[in-house]
This record gives C-alpha cells, structure tokens and sequence, in this order.
RNA sequence: GCCGCUUUAGCUCAGCAGGUAGAGCAUCACCAUGGUAAGGUGGGGGUCGCCGGUUCAAAUCCGGCAAGCGGCUCCA
C-alpha cells in the first residue's frame, strides 16, 4: 500500500503506508531532513515520528517556522516537568505546554509550593538535563500505565481519563514520561535556549472553585539572540506601563489610605481627560446624540428591575440603608438611568432612533485582586451611550455607530486591534436572558452586519452580556492582557422589563429595541491605553503642556518669552515658562523628559528677528522658525487631532 | 476573592547574623547667569505599610491585616 503526500509548493510523491515524517523529509533532501524538526500534517502539528497512513498535506517544519517555536516551547515545559517531578518527587501536575509567548507548567506541592526564589535552581538542574541531550522518543501506551506513572496523582488521572482511546500517545525522556503534547523536539539538547520567569497561581482547570496550582512560566528559543530580545522586550513593557508613565509625567495617582481603586486625577492627566471628554460629546453631538447627565445615586429598586441586582450583586457596593425603608444604591451601570430619560415622554416612531448618551460616572467594587492602576477600578466614567431604535432600525444603527468608532479610533491613531462578536455561552444558557428566538436572532444579525461591511472578527462564545450579544473591540494593554476598548450591544430584554414603547405609524404601542454601546471605553481605561501607545509621548492635541518656552537669560529674554506666552495662550495654546533659576541643558533634558511636543528657546537672536529656535520632542536639534509660521503650525496640528498635521481617513472608508 | 512575592524620604533603591536609618534624583537656600539632555556648596525631610507578639532592645525575627506587583477567576 502506498499514500500520497503533497507538498506546499502542490507537488505530489507516492510514500510507503506508515512512512515516518523524518524519512519524508530525507527523502526531499538531506538537510532537510537534519534541520526538520516537525511537520504540519492536515493542518496539524505532528512530531517527527508519526507514522503517515492517509493521504494529505505535509509542510515539513524548520526552525524558521512559527510553529517550530511551538514544538520547542511544548519541549521547554516537558523538560521542565521532567525536572520538577525528579526535584519534587511528590508533586502532582496540571496542565503544561506552550502559550502564545512561552511556555508553562502547572503543579501542585504538598511539602510547600514552588516559588520564584526556586527557579534558578530549575533552570540550573534543566540545563544539566538538556547538556545530557537525551532522545525524546514518541512511545504509545495504555492508560493502565499512565495511570500508574502518575499513582497518586487527582489532577493527571482525570487528564488520563479525559484522553479518548485505550492508547495514549506520550513522550519519553529516559524514565519520565509525559503526554498531552502534539510534537516534541526529538533531542533534548535542541531545547537549550531558554528562561523561567515567573510563578503565579492558576486554578485547576481554570475554574475558581477548583484548587490552586502553582504555574511556572517560562519562554524558549532557538537563538540566544531571540531569547535576549524577548527578555529585553519584557523589561521594556515597565517603560510604557501606564502606571510608570502615569507617575512620571505626574498625570494621575492612586492612594490606599483614601480608598483602593479611586483614582485621583492630577491637574496634568485631568487636562488630557477634559481633552478627551470635550472632544467625545462634541463628536457625538455632531452623530446625533443628545447628551444628558443622570445621577451616580438610585434607588436599589431601579437596578432590581433591569436584572442588574440579580446578576452583579456580588461586584455592587452594599446599598444605603436611609432608615427609613429607602435603599439607595451607587449606580454600577448607566443603562437603567438612560431608560429613565426615554419613558420620561412618550415617544413616537417618527422619534426613533433617540440616541442618549452621557459621561455616566458608576462604582463597582471590583475585587481586590482584579484593581490595577487605571485599567481596572472602583470608580470609573464610562463613554456611555444608548439608542433606542425600531426593529428595522438596527442595521443601519449599528453601522453608524461602527462608523463613528471608527472615526474617532483615527483622530487617536489607533490601529491594532479586532473585532470580536461576543455570543452567549451555548453550555451555559441559564446566565442569561431566557429567550432563544432573541438570541438566535440578534447574534446572527450582527454577524449579518459585519459580513455586510466586509470587516474581519472572529466569534466567541460565553463573551456576551446577560442580556444580549454584542462586538467588542479588542486590544492589548502593554502587558500583553485582552482589553475591551469599544463595544455596541443589542438588547431586547431591558426594554421588555421596564416596558418601554413607542406610538407605530398605525397608533398601537410598540416595543423599542436598545442598543447599548461604548466607543472609548472608561476616561480612566482609555487614558491609561493611550499613555501606553504613545509611550507617554501625547500627540500635540492631548499633551498637557504643548509648549515649553525657555529664555536663554531671564534678565533679557523673559520679556520676549511671555510675548510668545500671550500670543499662544489667546489661540488655546497650553504653553509654560521655564523661569528657574538653572541651566539651559537642564531645563531641556526636562522638557525632554516629560515628553513635551515642543522645548522653544528663546535667546538675542531670536528677540531680533523675531524668531524661535523650535525643538520638537525626541529631536536631536532646534530649528530656528518665524514665530507666526509656528503658531500657526502648532494650531492647525491641534485642530488636526494629531502631531503630524494628518487628516482623519476612516470615514471616507466607510461611507458607502 | 485565590496563589506567590513585595511594602524603608516625593521618586528609584541600599541597610536586615536584632542595638531606634543611608545614597542618588527631587525639594529649599546660597554661589554660578549659562545657546539645546543633569553646574557647585550647604540644609531640611522618614515614629522603616498598619496592628500585635518574642526580646533588655525590632526596619531587621514571628503572627494577623491592608495595599501594591505577577498571574488565575471575574469584568454589565
């Protein structure tokens, strides 16, 4: 018997029935063969070993492929077990096996957990091991032996368990034996290149009710000089952490003895909120919203009725008790005040869309463990709006509001990130609103929309909101953790339940459907997301001082400075006077420093002509500049919500 | 909330075989009046996160609590 097997580059060979990836790729050439280190079989990753007994697609995998990476991080975390099962040899194990930028392995000490001062010992007893360069050979056995090499072991026996068939393909490196992997490395000695980094509790199985296993974290390579730049990327992460920067450049700060979790904004960071705040109502005044302010206080019984009470009680501060029946409640949501604006008129179908929206402040008491500097808090303002809309109005609605997202994401130069539709849980449907028909209809709408539009997302299940799917916008914080920057979510439940309804064109009452939506997120999340891409560096529009001024002489040139001061001020020009008593080079390392768009120094020449000598922020030299021709520069930059002068693109991209 | 680690001056950190604290930057004063990334000298500033225990004596050892950090769970 013979198979087929067919390459990438679509040419076909005829291989014995069983043949071995590695004899395939010898057959192709001899380095090949030396350099493979998996193949891609189907579109599946198969080690070395694996006997082919079908037809199919084979890529043999080198290093240079990012799949290789990996095989070599699922051989980082076998190798790794293998060490800790010989140091500890009473610990059980969880999962283990390579992530999107590592490797890592979960377990479980009896005689006290493995912690970070244990790693370099680790790495020490897994280079040994790698030195030794033992084979890793692919073996098939029961699981009556598995079983017995893990006795003892809660956590292995049910992953056993869980393995369909009688055999169970595992990897073997002299007696210690390992499964769950798809393709290993076949020579320890390949798995040189490699780091342990950090140890963090992680649930069983990922469910908070399980028990908490230990996980080490650790990265591979196949260079030392990836390794290095990986480790060096790391580092770096602190540099654009917005907590360091929110520090630095003085914006924002947060004080355990005046409350976890509530930020107090300094005059620097709250600058950049109003920035940002006057833009956001402006843009969506100018979309059609009408912008309202409800109050942070309710009565327990309004979050009660919208199902909030019920599903969040646990993340809700504790209500008010005023004595004398009243439970008041600080809100955690806006939605229930927005409905409050609606049912305050009737409302007819010619109305509809009605589009509220609001810088809603609302508290949630987060738990301790999720708080983090302005990503996550107590006290946050969301970009909140809502629009009620009839049932043939939400296509059209939801595409305006991607629009105005989008929109807005350009005046930011926000360009990483993804779309994603966030259905219910189809496992676990008691979480959410019951009703089928709803659910059905609404996720398929919005796949309908975005088909529509021709944009790309992918779909997750068990992301939606009680009461309804919704697309999020993904992004990442610069520690590498998924982030909701935006969201528009359908809800056909909250109007049901406070009974809302419009007068149809034939006079009979009809229900509205709303639709939830948020485009920059909270002011206290999207200002820490903006500190991290700009790395502090706010764009001219945004940063708190535009301009620094610094007189050569303060006896002869502070007269000509605040000339220029006058001047910018009168067209809204957030410009300082450096007029200590230091040297110059100290007062531009500190214009440089707190990343400053432009340090203008002022000295005889420029009062002369008139002049400025113009250093923008990271430039290597001034320029000397007309005064006008900067001041007019500067302003047209602002106006353009940018450094660079750019003009917003994405609503010509969509307006079709 | 859970696991591990951490908490000393405004910031970054040192001190920790137990004897009530130091550096750099910042701040203040004085000198220097300087043309594109830190000029010099001097001064002030901390009940060492909080509470309790061991001890003649605790920043240092032990326990509890809180907060921060890295994760996990959660995130309307």
């Amino acid at each position: 018997m013979s198979i087929s097997i067919e390459f990438p580059d679509g040419s076909k060979k005829p291989f014995d029935d069983g043949v071995n990836v590695l004899d395939v790729a010898k057959s192709i050439s001899t380095s090949l063969g030396k350099k493979a280190i998996a193949g891609k079989f189907n579109g599946e990753l198969v080690d070395l070993d694996r006997p082919l007994k079908q037809d199919g697609k084979l890529a043999i995998l080198t290093n240079q492929d990012a799949d290789a990476l990996v095989v070599l991080n699922d051989t980082a975390a076998f190798i790794l077990a293998a060490v800790l099962k010989q140091t500890y040899p009473k610990m059980h194990f969880g999962e283990g096996h390579s992530t999107a930028d590592g490797f890592f392995y979960d377990t479980d000490n009896a005689d006290g957990q493995v912690t970070v001062n244990d790693l370099s010992t680790l790495k020490e007893k897994m280079m040994k091991l790698v030195k030794a360069n033992g084979e890793i050979k692919r073996v098939l056995v029961s699981k009556e032996t598995l079983l017995k090499e893990f006795a003892g072991d809660p956590y292995k026996e049910s992953l056993i368990n869980a393995e369909a068939g009688v055999e169970v393909p595992a990897f073997q490196l002299g007696d210690f034996i390992d499964f769950g992997y798809r393709a290993l490395l076949k020579k320890a000695g390949e798995a040189k290149v490699f780091d342990l980094l950090s140890v963090a509790g992680a649930y069983w199985q990922g469910k908070s009710s399980n028990p908490m296993l230990q996980r080490i974290y650790g990265t591979a390579f196949y260079k030392q000089a990836d390794l290095d730049a990986d480790l060096k990327r790391r580092s770096e992460i602190k540099e654009r952490d917005h907590r360091t920067l929110g520090r630095e450049l003085d914006l924002f700060f947060v004080d355990p003895k005046v409350g976890a979790g509530l930020p107090y904004w300094m005059p620097n960071g709250a600058t950049i909120r109003r920035t940002i705040e006057r833009y956001i109502i402006d843009r969506e005044v100018a979309a059609g919203y009408e912008h309202v302010y409800t109050p942070v206080l309710a009565n327990l019984d309004l979050y009660k009725q919208s199902g909030h009470w019920d599903h969040y009680r646990d993340d809700m501060f504790p209500p008010m008790d005023m004595g004398d029946g009243e439970m008041l409640e600080l809100r955690p949501m806006n939605c229930p005040s927005h409905i409050q604006i609606y049912q305050h008129h009737l409302r007819s179908y010619r109305e509809l869309p009605i589009r509220i929206a609001e810088l809603g402040m609302m508290h949630r008491y987060e738990k301790s463990g999720a708080l983090s500097g302005l990503q996550r808090v107590r006290e946050m303002t969301l970009n909140d709006g809502h629009t009620f809309v009839r049932p043939d109005q939400i296509q059209d609605e939801f595409k305006n509001i991607l629009k105005l997202m989008m929109s807005v994401y350009d005046d930011f130069d926000i360009t990483d990130y993804t779309f994603r539709l966030s259905y219910r849980d189809p496992q676990n449907t008691e979480k959410y609103f019951d009703d089928d028909e709803m659910w059905n209809k609404s996720q398929a709408m919005l796949k309908g929309a975005m088909d529509d539009l021709g944009l790309d997302y992918y779909e997750a299940e068990g992301e939606a909101a009680f009461y309804g799917p919704k697309l999020d916008v993904q992004t990442k914080t610069a520690l590498g953790n998924d982030e909701t920057l935006s969201t528009i979510q359908l809800d056909f439940m909250m109007p049901e339940k406070f009974h809302l309804v419009y007068t149809g064109e034939d006079g009979e009452e009809h229900r509205p459907v709303m639709i939830h939506r948020g485009v920059i997120s909270t002011m206290e999340r999207f200002i820490a997301y903006l500190t991290e891409i700009y790395k502090g560096a706010f764009p001219t529009w945004l940063a708190p001082t535009q301009v620094d001024i610094i007189p050569v002489n303060l006896d002869l040139h502070v007269k000509y400075a605040e000339t220029i001061q006058k001047q910018l001020l009168a067209e809204g020009i957030r410009v300082k006077i450096d007029k200590r008593n230091e040297k110059m080079g100290y007062k531009i390392r500190e214009a440089q420093t707190q990343k400053i768009p432009y340090t203008i120094v002022v000295g005889d020449q420029e009062v002369e002509d008139a002049t400025v000598s113009v250093r923008p922020y990271s430039a290597e030299k001034a320029e000397r500049e007309d005064l006008n021709v900067f001041l007019d520069a500067v302003v047209a930059e602002v106006h353009n919500y940018s450094r660079t002068g750019k003009k917003n693109k994405a609503e010509a991209k969509l307006d079709k």
